[in-house]
DNA sequence: AGATTGGCTGTATATTTATACGAGCGTGGT
DNA sequence: ACCACGCTCGTATAAATATACAGCCAATCT
């Protein structure tokens, strides 16, 4: 039952304009399916449907965050600082870290994600990531704190 | 006013999780803006933004409509900022830019064909965009014109 | 100047969406 | 058989979002 309407859902919806709920509702019961507003929002909830102004749309390919599956707290700083970094040197108002291999990437978004006034952006490869700072001062508060991660 | 607040909303979206219009209408007071739920559904019909099950999300800078014209003449700075900028900072003779996740390789490439002369090079990760500049004050005025474009 | 137009906003409210709650049903355990 | 559990769904309603309407302001026209 579910599944063959949440697969009518997708079609209805790759093919003509929808914006509303009950315009969905409408549109199935055309096909044979009928059910209420409520199954539908928990239907849209499920296949994580988007809307915007032009109406519902397919989950677009690229997901922005994260990639459904797992929904777990995305990991802190700390936990990332302690899974993959090596390093830490300050040159002016940058910040480099180094990491294991393939560590830069998350640490850079661990970094992103503690939204610290003093970092400006995070710029990450493999191994390295640059931290931006507006001046030295706050390059050497970043520094410390970090180092302070990787010594505890 | 108008335009300021719509770049704030695109930021706070970029790094935290909003499901309501009146939490976003919470968090940008913190910042300093104050409106209406009601503007802030106008906005965000103007800005094209999607809604999920994980919250509001920035449009998927690929506009869905018409692949028509594939290749026309590159697309400008000013497009690509427009697209997928978020916010731009200075610091010293670095200018940060922040775009959303995957904008930050075509706003470094459009950059780059410019050809400023203020312009010594510049490094792109996922969404973050780092340009180099000979010196603080050109670092300034390098800002200044993205901001502007980013404020139109 | 006075009138007119258009953009932006808030208030109040209509419309749309999400959810608390409970009923119905099939499965597996005792 | 009986019960407990889990899943799905509808009803009623709470919560969130969109919009009709009016006020305000600045720019432009007569």
């Amino acid at each position: 039952m579910k599944d063959q309407r949440q697969i009518a859902i997708r079609e209805v919806l790759s093919s003509s304009l929808v914006t509303s709920q009950d315009e969905l509702r409408r549109k199935l019961r055309r096909r044979g399916i009928e059910v209420t507003q409520a199954t539908l929002s928990r239907d849209i909830h499920e296949l994580q449907l988007l809307k915007g102004p032009e109406g519902y749309s397919l989950p677009n390919g690229h997901r922005s965050t994260a990639p459904a599956g797992a929904d777990d707290a995305p990991p802190s700083l700390k936990e990332m600082i302690d899974s993959f970094g090596l390093r830490v040197q300050q040159a002016m108002n940058q910040v480099v870290i180094g990491t294991t291999l393939g560590g830069a990437q998350p640490v850079a978004a661990a970094l992103d994600r503690e939204g610290w006034s003093e970092v400006v952006g995070t710029l990450a490869g493999d191994d390295t990531v640059l931290v931006i700072c507006p001046d030295p001062k706050r390059a050497g508060e970043i520094t410390g704190r970090i180092r302070r991660m990787l010594e505890s």
